[in-house]
DNA sequence: GTCTATATCGAGATAGAC
DNA sequence: GTCTATCTCGATATAGAC
């Protein structure tokens, strides 16, 4: 593959990944994300074999950027506490896109388990990613066999805020939820 | 329209209403629910005009079913905080669904939000009706401007449950998470 | 009211020119 | 590598016989 080759396959990537998220994946035809990078129908499958493996590189491309944001939060903080903070002000950052099209991984997860889609192994993977992270974090801070209890806990906190912000349209809502979440993670961990 | 005729579309009505949840609206064709129905895929269209229309149908049928819910719970309960757990308790009682299909009503928003459907609103409302009736309660128990917040809050907690307990296909976090917001209520409304 | 046959449309996917 | 033209298929929807 050339260097222009290999970009404009990044090129359609993001478009897609970004169509993905605003539209779903089965909304998303394949002239939609032509029209977006500028190239023909035709030309796409050039740098693809099918639809289905857009997707997969939307995933991988997700999950790496799950993989080097986790290492950010760990080079950039220090203690479990602050690690844990990090995740939850993630929503907080997000809570534009939240309000608009819901939490990405979330949203497609459902999707892809709707379509009984042979993908979602791999979409759950990024619910993954952070579960096994956050597990981590809370057993540094001495939770044992809670700590994976204690993960999933936050995760569906964080998908119960991402649902009801995105369809009430609401971020103060979103903000309201993110100072209890943390109350209830300073209560939980002392 | 004859009572045969009404029977029909009754079935047909609650056969899409199981479909739609468990393959979501988009995924489900006329064929699916014409073999559901053991009808001629032509015949439906004497029943309803569109897919859409059936669509409305179904919604319908779901926010008549939420009010005699309510009406029930009302009848059934007396205390606010009796009718609160009532709410909770639906999560466990429908655990075997949610592990298989998520919630039937943040589900069916999902989709309709990604589709941009016109009959998103309609859906919405289904969580209105909720949120109105557990906010009624919190007013009862003297939250005055909390209320809203609370019932909210309440909202979103099962829709996160939901989401993680389907992601996950596990219902032991479901048990867990449902005592612990029985303890949130308890601490809350003292 | 219910059926079969068919129209229509848009999607993913392919062929082959350039 | 990129394009245009085309194929195929499944979906919603319609027409008209019975």
């Amino acid at each position: 593959m050339t260097r222009k080759g290999e970009l404009l396959r990044q090129r359609i990537v993001a478009a897609a990944d970004e169509l993905f998220y605003q539209q779903g994946y089965e909304n998303t035809s394949f002239n939609d994300i032509a029209n977006a990078v500028e190239i023909s129908c035709g030309n796409f499958y050039f740098h693809f074999k099918s639809k289905d493996e857009i997707l997969k590189a939307v995933i991988d491309k997700r999950l790496e950027n799950i993989k080097h944001m986790l290492v950010d939060w760990e080079q950039n903080y220090h203690k479990p506490i602050d690690k844990l903070l990090a995740y939850i002000d993630m929503l907080y950052s997000n809570q534009g896109n939240i309000k608009n099209h819901g939490c990405p991984i979330g949203v497609m997860c459902t999707e892809l388990n709707k379509a009984n889609h042979f993908m979602l192994s791999d979409a759950v993977e990024m619910h993954t990613l952070f579960k096994d992270w956050l597990t981590q974090q809370f057993e540094l801070l001495g939770k044992g066999k809670e700590a994976n209890q204690l993960s999933m806990h936050l995760l569906a906190r964080a998908q119960g805020i991402a649902s009801i912000t995105h369809t009430f349209e609401n971020t103060d809502f979103l903000k309201k939820e993110i100072k209890q979440l943390k109350e209830w993670l300073k209560d939980t961990i002392k």
